[in-house]
DNA sequence: GGAAACCATAGATAACGTCTATGATGGATT
DNA sequence: AATCCATCATAGACGTTATCTATGGTTTCC
């Protein structure tokens, strides 16, 4: 494990392009800058630097490790001004999954914000993994996400949705209702790359020997829906996702579905706060409930 | 400054409840992880423990302490991931400013792909200082961001837009051109927090005594137009993000523009990415020109 | 050729992280 | 009520570490 004096000297020896004047920079003398970036690379594994000609260069781990580094002593720099800021007005912090529809998501807290004019809603993106781990680190209050049988304590479980192929209106087979692989052989293939079900999209096109070919890949789903939208090529999406912009046709065979669930607090919310929650959790399921979208 | 081994022994208090089980975990005795907390709690000024009868409460400071050191802890092992991934293929990383229109953004990179089918092209949203401190980190290639009147070593300048108000489209106000402050002084706003004229709008409504009724705020610009299209409230947007969804109209002496500009490397390419970059930009300027977005 | 600049090594030393031993406190048990 | 147990805090000892000064080695500049 690197230690983040460590990170002081190798970002000062890279701003300044010297040990001698990064040493004056973190007010220590040459010699001991000199022996932490020695331990620096030993904790790491390999050189970050080159020598050459009394001259300092980054190696290509160096360069790769570089923007590590900053992230690394920028979050410290968070933390540290996390624990000064004071106290702010309690907000509802609620994580959405970024392949959930943005309309859909609007409409839900639009309808939230007639009932509760008064609360705060932030709105965090993220993958499953991250708004797990941040439902796990208290940095989320709530998180709509993909439901995987977690008890009630934790989850509220939400409606099915299936996936569907999505294609720019003026495609050859936008009239269809299903197609085959076969049929997209010849077509090009958006990646939104943080699609539940990736790798069984992946399977389901191998299967049947069919290689449609990838030409974007983004975790942007906005951009994978204007990039459809747009002609590029065509995307698996939850049915939620689908506008008018594009056409959306089965897949046959394919039958993979997902179930949303509202993930609650994983610690014990302060009292001022638990009415304001138990309504956030009726209206949620009052919207989204195991009978699909609210219309 | 903070250290890291304390760190360690902080989360292993808060996963295990105790210091005597948290210096088990972390292989050292009860009197050194106890005197390691001691002596976090000085590095970061505040008590992160209430020790109250032999068990031990986080503290308001120490919980919103708890995400800051596991995100920490998280960067430092993706450096160390960083440092042992194989060097994959060259891609091109593009940061995209988070207030662009996907649409533009998509169909721009749509272009581009049918040019360069083999590029691989990364899209990362940030802010302006976001992507900015990653051109200088090197962890993006290029960014399309706001220019500011950077040389042309740094930027190549693209096309002005202005701003507008937009509605939902069955609002009272949808069919005129031009409103003033006045006429929003009863309606609501919602607020795309990353907006580059965040300040200048708030400006615009206090110098002419109004106030609209802030009721929704995200970083996520489609979510905001999402919002605005299910009828919660409008909000200022660059003109590119006008969708069909809404309804734009001007707003009576709010003159702002803002100048787009593809950001260039802050470092040397390798000599095999020079002509793929020459390629890019060309096709940006192409496309974004200082005439206006290509139709 | 000598001076200057810069990184690496050696040895000394103060500071540090960890240990054991023990104290203080409060809850559980008898 | 007394005793035991569990847990955190402190004290002192000690091995290790980070930093210092002194100096060596190499390269560039004048």
């Amino acid at each position: 494990m690197m230690d983040l004096y460590l990170l002081r000297y190798f970002l000062a020896v890279v701003e300044t392009g010297s040990f001698t004047r990064a040493a004056d920079r973190t007010f220590v003398t040459q010699p001991t800058l000199s022996a932490g970036i020695k331990k620096l690379e030993a904790q790491v594994g390999q050189p970050l630097f080159e020598r050459s000609n009394r001259r300092v260069f980054l190696t290509d781990a160096g360069t790769r490790f570089l923007p590590r580094a900053k992230a690394i002593l920028h979050e410290c720099n968070l933390a540290m001004q996390a624990l000064e800021e004071t106290a702010t007005a309690p907000v509802l912090r609620l994580g959405v999954l970024t392949t959930l529809s943005n309309r859909a998501v609007g409409e839900l807290l639009a309808r939230y914000k007639k009932a509760e004019p008064k609360v705060t809603v932030e709105v965090y993106d993220g993958t499953e993994q991250e708004l797990t781990n941040r439902l796990d680190d208290r940095s989320l209050d709530y998180a709509l996400s993909v439901y995987r049988g977690e008890g009630e304590d934790k989850a509220l479980p939400l409606f099915d949705e299936k996936y569907v192929f999505i294609l720019p209106p003026e495609h050859r087979l936008s009239g269809k209702r299903s197609v085959g692989a076969a049929d997209l052989a010849e077509d090009y293939m958006i990646v939104r790359s943080r699609c539940e079900v990736l790798s069984e999209t992946s399977r389901y096109f191998t299967d049947q020997n069919v290689r449609p070919r990838l030409v974007y890949r983004t975790p942007n789903d906005s951009r994978a829906i204007a990039m459809v939208a747009a002609g590029i090529g065509g995307t698996v999406v939850p049915e939620s996702l689908v506008d008018e912009r594009v056409t959306a046709i089965d897949l046959s065979g394919f039958d993979y579905k997902r179930k949303l669930a509202l993930f609650r607090p994983r610690y014990q919310l302060a009292a001022a706060t638990t009415q304001l929650a138990a309504d956030f959790e009726r209206h949620v399921e009052n919207c989204w409930g195991v009978t699909g979208i609210m219309q």
